[in-house]
DNA sequence: AACATAAGCTAACGACTGTAAAGTGATGCG
DNA sequence: CGCATCACTTTACAGTCGTTAGCTTATGTT
């Protein structure tokens, strides 16, 4: 609508413009918080250019679309490591590898959902996946987890985050007469339940 | 495409297309596993009718997603209680009813999807969730659970069955590298390990 | 200054969508 | 037997979509 009409990338660099689409698809896609908005005529629109001039950059829509989920999970597993890193007992950086995933989550509802839409995310979670394994697998070493298989029960409590992630917060306590269910502590009673971590509330720093 | 020219509803009844507009609609979405699958002509080609026709029953699509929608959960919630009904003790229903949910998540994905994609899916689930609830405070009054808000930590298991209905069966162990994690054990130890039951394994009847 | 080319445009296609309007033909009642 | 009504149908419109073809124009090189 307001057409402040783009200028032209230099010769060399067309290249920019396959950043801009990326970063135009992605914001579309979370400010209409709507999985159907991504569309080509619609990230053209957003990014203030033409729909043909995006197949320059990407064969076609799906390619377009699988560079924003590939973008996502590099943005979600940045943003649990960086959390874990800021954390020095492994269960405080589990605990906060599973607020920065659920975070992730809320913060961008539609994408979130559509990177687990789409069939082979997996392979993409993979990275963040193993890096909650070692820090649950340290917790073991420590002795203050009761877990006896850390793979297997970090696959739970990625399960577990990713149901909390997925369901929304309004429809939280409104309907369901939950009295104060404030997410922080949420979290933390379902990680230490599910890893089995009995030790003392190092965790409860919060 | 084989179009065996349906026999028009006698005079009375034209009630019945409704009904048979619903299945169609359910069977669509279910048969493609694609959200997106659920239009007014694909509708009607699968209940072999014309699309307007389907405006004599429903004002718009929406009505008629909407109306998957809540019949989806009713469906959900009449296969939770039959799964708890034929469970005599609580912890035993209490993982039923996980089952039987998680279940109707992997047999029905893309509606499972879109029943928790749309808004206002929580008043259609606090019937399920009363009955869940209902269920672990009879085990924390029978003393094997050590949970000590029922509705709380009943929605914490909702949240985490919710995360394993999501994810798909062919992501869990492939790409993770898990071992063994059959679904059965896999779930009592969620149920188990959220709900804090302690109790004698009466529920390994698996 | 001339020119090749990169960067992006406009126009157009075929297919699909939800929905409105008007038609058809069987059915059951008076 | 006639006729109104119900249960649908065909036709049509306006809008969206992905994608292709071909054009324009600025840019950097020679």
């Amino acid at each position: 609508m307001t057409d402040t009409a783009r200028k032209r990338n230099p010769r060399g660099s067309g290249d920019l413009l396959r950043e801009e689409i990326l970063v135009a698809a992605i914001t579309l896609i979370d400010t209409t918080d709507d999985t159907n908005a991504l569309t080509l005529r619609g990230v053209a629109r957003q990014a203030s250019i033409s729909a043909p001039s995006i197949y320059s950059h990407f064969d076609n829509l799906t390619l377009l679309v699988e560079a924003v989920l590939q973008s996502s999970f590099h943005e979600l597993a940045e943003s649990v490591r960086t959390a874990m890193a800021a954390e020095q007992q492994p269960a405080a950086k589990l605990l906060a590898a599973g607020r920065a995933y659920v975070d992730f989550g809320w913060q961008h509802k539609a994408r979130y959902r559509l990177m687990f839409a789409e069939t082979g995310y997996a392979e993409n979670a993979v990275e963040t996946f193993a890096l909650v394994a070692e820090s649950l697998q340290r917790c073991i070493d420590a002795g203050i987890s009761g877990s006896t298989d850390a793979r297997a029960d970090t696959w739970i409590v990625w399960a577990a985050l990713h149901g909390v992630a997925t369901l929304d917060k309004p429809a939280r306590a409104d309907y369901l007469r939950l009295g104060a269910l404030d997410r922080p502590a949420l979290l933390e009673t379902i990680i230490r339940r599910l890893t089995l971590i009995h030790g003392p509330p190092a965790l409860a720093k919060l």
